[in-house]
Order: C-alpha cells, then structure tokens, then sequence
DNA sequence: AAATTTATGTCAGTCATGTTGACATATCTT
DNA sequence: AAGATATGTCAACATGACTGACATAAATTT
C-alpha cells in the first residue's frame, strides 16, 4: 500500500543524481540525460509532422539532409554517416530518386560511383524542414550571448564519437585528429 | 584506392548557410541541426550497445529510465511521456516485468491504477547505462566551466516544448509556468 | 587477357517498434 | 444501476532497421 501517486517520492530532479544511493552512485548525470531525451524528441517532431504530408519518414529526411549538405556524396559515404544497410537505404533511396527529390551522376574518375545531388524540390523540401528546426533552435538560444551558442556548440561536437570518423564528420572536425581525447 | 570526389563540392560546412541561396536563406541553423544528430547518435548508441547483451532495445531503455526516476508512475503517465500507445507500451512493459526488471503495485486511492517501480535489478541495469551515457557527458564538459555547463542545460530546457507538459515535464519545469517563453 | 575486387543494386525473409481498431475487466463516479 | 476511466489484450498492419544471397558494371591486380 504505498500510496504515492507521484507526487511524493521522486519530486524535483536533482543535477546529481544520489537518492537512497550506498555504494556505487557516481554521480551520475540524469538532468542532462533526460534533457536530451526530451530535446531531441521535440526536436525531431517539427520535421517529423511536415514529412507526413510528403508521404516520407525521418529516414527520408536524413539522405535529403546529407545530400543536400555535401553534394556529390557517393553512396558508400551516406552508408557510413547514417551507419544504415545498402538495403535499408535502398528503399528511401529509391523513393527519392523516383520522386525527382534526388538525381544521380556517374563519377568521372570511377564510374561505378553514383553521386548524388539534391534537385530544386529535393532543396525545398530540406530547407522547410531545416527552416522548422531553425525556429526551435533560434527560440532556445534567443536569451543566450553568443559565447554561450558557442559554448553549446562545443558541448555538442564534444558528445560526438571521434574514433573512427566518416568523411562528413572529417570535414566537420578539421580532417587532423583522430584523436578521441581532447 | 577511393580517389574521394567528396572534397570538392560542398566542402567546409558554415555556421549560417547560405550556398547558391536566392531569395529565401533566412539563415538556418545546419550546423547545430547537423550537431544534434550526431551527438544524439552517439549518445543512444552507447546504451543501445549494452542493451544488446540483455536483449532489450530502446524502448526497454526508455520505460526503465523514466520507471526508475519517477517511481510510482502511473502507466497513463508513462504514455503520455512516450508519446506511444498503450498496445505499443504493452509489449515491452509485460517483458520488463515478466523478467523482473519492474513491478507494479495497485494504487491506494484508485486501485484500477498500477503503479510502476523499478526492481533492484531493474535499478541495476538503468544505473549501468546512465553510467556509460554519464562518462559521455563528463567528457563533454570536461573543458567547460559550470557557468557554462548551466548555459548547456538551459539550451536543452528551451529546446523542449512546454505547452501540453506530461507529468514529468511538470515536475522538470516546476509546474507552475505553462508559459512557452521563461 | 583473365581473374579478382569494388561500388552499387536488388530479392527475400526477419525483427523491433510503432500504428489502428475492437473488445474485456475491474474499479471509480454519477 | 449506469456510465466513465485505467488498464490489458487480440489481431492486423507500416516503417525502418537487419542478414544473407546474388547480379552487374567497372576498376584493379595478376
């Protein structure tokens, strides 16, 4: 019979976590995890409703995202930034080149690479969607100084895998280190 | 021998897009959109990694976080902070509990309710993957001062949307604005 | 030139996790 | 007693992952 409708027992998070904690608490970071989580829910929903009326999912918004960003990406790379199957990429893949939000060329010094390009309504479609990402994120750091926007930008690139990096997060980190250390 | 036609297009990725643009580039956000996708990447990766040995998935991993850290949830709460359905829901509580991740208790008050608790065993297994999800975290704010380690949470806070807060959200903002402004 | 490797595409089947719709049960509210 | 609410469950389906096998064209190696 513990009654506890919520309200009693957790309460308000704390930034370190103990609670009823012996041995082995650490610390450990529940508000920034859980900030996260909500964060990026939210984050990806603005997208996530547009796509519907397009008929497309996130895994659509993504190649659109990723060719739109670094025109002339070869198949092979967009598999190691989406860290996805050829077959699973195949489908949205297709969907998109089919649907004219995608073209692809031949490379010239191999010619078994297709690489891929974003058209007109391929940009229309990525920019509405970076266009509602853009608001939430201009409304976040609205009461920030631009040092701040700064400083979330470092946190953001500093939770980001540096061993074994693929050719986008090369040119997004200066192609230098590979170093997972900072 | 990938002779990487990559480089030349789109090269070194701009704080504030503007590319070929015309009329209506309105500044977007690509890097930090582009940021967020990698760090959340990496950040569900570490767990999904672990998840694997128990055979759980993400889902698993929601439900224990939020059972854990509101103890007593009730599982309307527990869909409203999922944004899923209760079918949906079903399938991995039942597992949860049949292997005694998570009990239930009937509720004092209402006894139709049941109330969530996570197991030592449960807590054992949420605690190992805020671990690893922790020492991401840590190392992200490793050369960031609290000043701005605080700016990092009030960025994260802003992200999310505040009108139609579930329960936990209420008790993250403390429940007395609903303002999406603060 | 022939053999092998590479880049890409595709068929077939499976799994995890989400969905809708319908319905059952216990319990609370009116 | 009747209705609303909280939860659970059955069945069917969609999306986007996965593995494994195989096909083709083009580059590379032998």
């Amino acid at each position: 019979m513990t009654d506890i409708n919520f309200s009693g027992p957790a309460g308000a998070p704390d930034s370190k976590g103990v609670e009823g904690a012996g041995a082995h608490s650490r610390d450990l970071r529940w508000d920034i995890i859980e900030l996260l989580f909500f964060a990026y829910r939210d984050f990806v929903g603005d997208a996530d409703h547009e796509l519907e009326a397009f008929g497309f999912g996130r895994a659509h918004h993504r190649v659109m995202h990723f060719v739109h960003r670094y025109p002339g990406l070869k198949v092979a790379d967009l598999l190691d930034v989406l860290r996805i199957t050829k077959q699973s990429l195949g489908r949205v893949l297709k969907q998109l080149l089919d649907e004219g939000y995608i073209v692809q060329k031949t490379g010239n010094n191999d010619r078994r690479q297709r690489l891929l390009y974003a058209t007109a309504k391929g940009e229309a479609l990525v920019g509405k969607l970076a266009g509602l990402q853009t608001d939430r994120i201009n409304r976040a750091v609205a009461d920030i100084d631009p040092a701040g926007v700064e400083t979330v930008r470092q946190f953001l690139r500093a939770m980001i895998d540096r061993d074994d990096p693929d050719k986008v997060l090369e040119t997004i980190f200066g192609s230098g280190s590979k170093k997972p250390r900072e």
